[in-house]
DNA sequence: CGTCTGACTAGTA
DNA sequence: TTACTAGCCAGAC
């Protein structure tokens, strides 16, 4: 399992700065579809002296979870310019899809062309 | 092997 | 919004 950890520590460490992603995202950015628990496992395990950014790891609600570092994470986010309300973030605000929503919404119109099929 | 647990998630009330 | 449920899969015993 060691290397499947080395890639959920590699998706970790590839969240920007000032964004969150949920366990979820990270298993699947890390090539294991599903495997959000396995994504808390190893963050569980996370070496310190990797720094990774483990604090932009929130649950898919947006709940922040980190037992006994609520204090801290919430901190590490705001200083990001992330926002906090009651230990919870926008994930529609601040998630890994944001950007990519941002465009595709702000898309120009285009032409509506009839196209059959 | 079977069973329990967990830094999870989606659905329902 | 919170509470509870079923599903999930890897690790510890």
């Amino acid at each position: 399992m060691r290397e499947d950890y080395r890639r959920i520590y590699a998706a970790v460490a590839a969240i920007p700065r000032g964004r969150v992603a949920s366990y979820g995202e990270i298993a699947a950015r890390a090539g294991l579809l599903k495997r959000a628990r396995l994504a808390g496992r190893a963050l569980r395990e996370t070496p310190e002296e990797l720094e990774l950014p483990w604090h932009r790891i929130v649950r898919a609600d947006g709940s922040l979870v980190c037992p006994g570092r609520l204090r801290e994470q919430a901190r590490r986010l705001r200083a990001e310019g992330v926002e906090v309300r009651n230990g919870r973030v926008r994930m529609s605000e601040h998630g890994l899809h944001h950007d990519l929503d941002s465009e595709l919404w702000s898309m120009p119109p285009a032409k509506q062309k009839a196209r059959a099929g």
